[in-house]
DNA sequence: CTGTTAGCGCGTTCAA
DNA sequence: TTGAACGCGCTAACAG
């Protein structure tokens, strides 16, 4: 049973409506918005019939150009591919159906430069606020957004020099949570892998946590790798440092546990703390790659970001509450919609360390 | 340096800018319409300069109100949970950046009841056009878009009882491909594992296509799981008939190589074949639970879709060109939106066998 | 309770 | 080459 391709007959509009109720668009307006009360029974039923007769549909972009707000927020996303983005979109998309809100979601797929085109292309559709959650984005581009211009809200990172609303992981309380539980393994070579900083305040804070937290416990041995997973050669090159570090530390994990923690010259047991999925993903490929299906015995890795495959290749990790964060962030935008002018807030929720086999004896 | 915030300045208007140059409203249109060879360089100028001074952006939905299309395709997705999902969209805003368009993307999240309600926002909104990889949509639901409606596109997917044109994989080929493939390494008793068919055709097809190439090769023992994801006791049931299976059937892989294949009441050698990327990981979390960190030598397991974590388990997988999936759908539905009337289109891409560990021996 | 009127920001005649 | 007037589909006064 095939469609026919009839011509495309035009959408009714509330004129046709009111013509076939025989009255006036404003009844029909009153209908639409719910303002029964003021509508006798006869004409609400009328009117009810009109718009099943003519299957009517009232025209958003109509309603917005007319009320000046359009229900419409952005959603500007540095990396779909990355599964935390995934799971923040599922609370966002929640919350926007709660509220009313019809969310843009603009994929910058990691580009700078597409994320200023979005941001001036949600600027021109007129949206009513924006969720920024951006890899390069400065105070300039979002200055006509965040400041003085439409609200913003900051998801996982800062933009320098911009005071908006802010939610995200607690970032020092993740690294510190991740490099105690490492410590307490018996790890004392641990090696925080992380992307490129950029403008990215997330990975800033998560280093200088983990540093901080190594400090704070006299373990001497804190690496730092800056991992750029675009550039394939310098990946290569990392990831040599790498294995250096590992086969000079003790061969057996099992073998170690009693090492002397910090003492210098002495074989040290080695452990990887990745700062995010992405990175996560790069080592334990290479991981299995040198070392193995059974890798996990010889290496231990953290990572905060719980992607799905986590379980399987079996390392640690460290949850983040992505729902709650994607909810959160439209629910603060929506107060600064609706002109609450309170105070900057930052929203920072606590992640959850989940022990897998490759930092547990 | 914070941003003072300062109440919004009202977004310049078109007569704004027409103020501000000292001209007329039709000037200012003709401009942003690119009409410049109606305009005196000397009004040119002052209008780029008033534009400028305004920092004006045109309002697309006044636009659109006004010419009848407002450059807005609706994008609705199933499961953005799967990897597959996300490649295409990224083939998409490809697409839409190259045509003009802008994708509002609808995550249905696997519910129907979610597609519906945003196959009717759409509508409300009044996109151009409609690409759908949705899970439930019937005909009845889609007949205000695809028949007489709004132009639609499927991917991956048909909709039964309505005639759209449909880019995805090539279903047929792809099952035959690693049914083949798995009878070629010496498996003979080969397990396609599925979540429940419901309206999705791909799932249908790929069985179809998977018995048919077992039927073909005089390969007798092909059995069809269906797992429903979402229901975890009926996951564990069927998991354990698997497990049977595989118990039952060569204690090793490599033992069983020359296995006499289809004879019955011998042993076998037992593969899995997962319909896409959920089952498979489903499976593979299950298989090194019960098998442990080797069990890819120890069971074979072979998918359509290619996730990024396949590497790291070492499944093999038969790849779709997901990119360009959702780059032709796109290009597709622009030809419809511009009009063009030919029959209805099906674009069947290949898949690419990739092979890995654990199908090889 | 109901209809009339005047725009929202913009594109498109049609005259000038 | 330019601009004034009208209307897109809808809402918000303002009468009745």
């Amino acid at each position: 049973m095939t469609t026919p391709p009839q011509t495309a007959p035009r959408r009714a509009t509330i004129t046709d409506v009111a013509r076939e109720a025989g009255t006036g668009k404003t009844s029909i307006s009153r209908y639409l918005n719910g303002e029964m009360s003021v509508l006798s029974p006869e004409l609400r039923a009328r009117i009810e019939a009109a718009i099943a007769r003519l299957d009517y549909q009232p025209n958003q972009m109509a309603r917005g150009l007319k009320r000046g707000r359009n229900r419409l927020i952005g959603m500007l996303l540095a990396d779909l591919t990355n599964p935390y983005t995934v799971e923040v979109l599922q609370g966002v998309e929640a919350a926007c159906h709660a509220l009313g809100l019809m969310p843009l979601i603009c994929h910058a797929a990691n580009e700078v430069e597409m994320e200023r085109r979005y941001l001036q292309l949600l600027t021109t559709y007129r949206v009513e606020g924006v969720i920024v959650n951006a890899l390069g984005v400065r105070e300039e581009t979002l200055r006509p957004v965040g400041g003085g211009g439409i609200p913003a809200v900051l998801v996982d990172r800062l933009v320098d020099g911009l005071s908006a609303d802010m939610v995200g992981l607690d970032n020092r309380a993740a690294a510190e949570l991740g490099t105690r539980h490492l410590l307490e393994q018996g790890f004392d070579d641990i090696w925080f892998v992380v992307q490129p900083f950029e403008q990215v305040s997330s990975r800033q804070l998560r280093e200088l946590a983990f540093r901080d937290a190594m400090r704070a416990q006299n373990a001497a041995r804190a690496h730092t790798l800056v991992l750029d997973l675009a550039d394939t050669a310098a990946v290569e090159r990392g990831l040599a440092e790498l294995d250096r570090a590992i086969e000079a530390g003790g061969d057996d994990r099992a073998m170690g546990k009693a090492g002397n923690a910090g003492t210098p010259g002495t074989t040290a047991r080695v452990a990887l703390f990745a700062a995010n999925a992405p990175v996560a993903l790069r080592l334990a490929l290479h991981l299995k790659a040198r070392y193995g299906a059974g890798w996990q015995t010889r290496v231990a890795l953290l990572s905060i970001d719980d992607p799905d495959w986590a379980e399987l290749a079996g390392i640690t990790t460290i949850r983040q509450p992505t729902y709650e964060i994607g909810y959160r962030a439209v629910e603060f935008l929506h107060e600064r919609i609706e002109g609450v002018q309170s105070a900057v807030r930052d929203c920072l929720l606590p992640g959850e360390l989940i022990v897998r086999a490759s930092t547990s004896r």
